[in-house]
DNA sequence: AGGACCATGTAAAGAGTTACATGATTAT
DNA sequence: ATAATCATGTAACTCTTTACATGGTCCT
């Protein structure tokens, strides 16, 4: 139930409302944990229900401006520093290289030249949203440039292993 | 659809049952497609009514052993070469830290300092696959080194960054 | 007036998890 | 005998995605 705490992690900053949160999941969560527009105003329906934020405003056009209450910041600290993350690895990318044996070598090759070269232009995306971060002082984004260190260096792992991989094949 | 296909790659080796496929999700793809048991019957019942599989024998206890088809062969290269791989990155344990602000710097730090720990843990882990491993030379081996490799280079790049990390608090 | 953007919601389908349910065969 | 393992299946629930549906407000 990660969605909820992501929810809640964004309101501990300032109140937002549904379509608030859906652009700064855009911006600042979409390579961490996205979610859809929809998801999001089911998910803070619920939030509501469950005493976790409140609606602390309402504006033109129905909006709905959403806060954390003290019982919701409870929960975000509980979930952050008592709940085990999950690790859940899943992916298609590399399963694919776990089949790579049903394709010719020249096509195995080609798979992994292609997988370096989308390891190289998401890291040329990273490196526009470290520009975005630069200067920037606030809670979210001083942590923004440690979880994006993490994309850069992961990345660039990454894209190393995918040319060794392409050296490996026959 | 990758369980789809994750099936598909492992009866493109030798065709098996149901509870084979369970033994072989557990022990060869539990750190990149894994699956339940539940999942996988539905999956086979799906895969045979799409002709993609046969069920090629039957034995005691109402094993059904399913192989690939020639359709479902095609369909798995056909995925591997055609279709890109799409990238979904949903990591809790990262989430935990875009929110760290919400925690004391004390906590934050043992978080970080706890990551790095689970981490060696996976690490030694995937070591040991790595032993298993070793000496063996089907398709499945030979790629599987290759996708083993990938997670101990990411998980090394991940154990430097969570230590980096440590130090970046306050 | 019209286009861009703000704003919320619902429905249906697909994937994944957990739990339940049942029974046969093999080895000790 | 009985425990371990083989073997298949269903049900309920949660999460995610995609599409549909509707309308208000602001700016030029």
């Amino acid at each position: 139930m990660s969605l909820r705490h992501a929810v809640l992690g964004l309101l501990s900053e300032e109140p937002a409302s549904g379509y608030d949160l859906m652009k700064m999941f855009e911006i600042s969560l979409s390579n961490v944990w996205p979610a859809t527009q929809s998801q999001l105003y089911g998910e803070l329906g619920k939030l509501a229900e469950a005493g976790l934020v409140d609606v602390s405003a309402e504006g033109p056009r129905g909006r709905k401006e959403y806060a954390i209450t003290e019982e919701g910041l409870a929960e975000l600290r509980r979930w952050i520093t008592e709940v085990e993350p999950t690790r859940v690895t899943r992916s298609d990318m590399l399963l694919r290289v776990f089949f790579l044996a049903q394709v010719s070598p020249d096509q195995a090759r080609a798979y992994l030249r292609h997988q370096a070269e989308l390891v190289r232009e998401r890291l040329e995306n990273l490196e526009g949203v470290r520009g975005f971060l630069r200067e920037r002082e606030d809670n979210l984004s001083v942590h923004g440039r440690i979880t994006l260190e993490y994309g850069l260096r992961l990345g660039k792992a990454q894209l190393e292993w995918a040319e060794w991989a392409e050296g490996q094949i026959r």
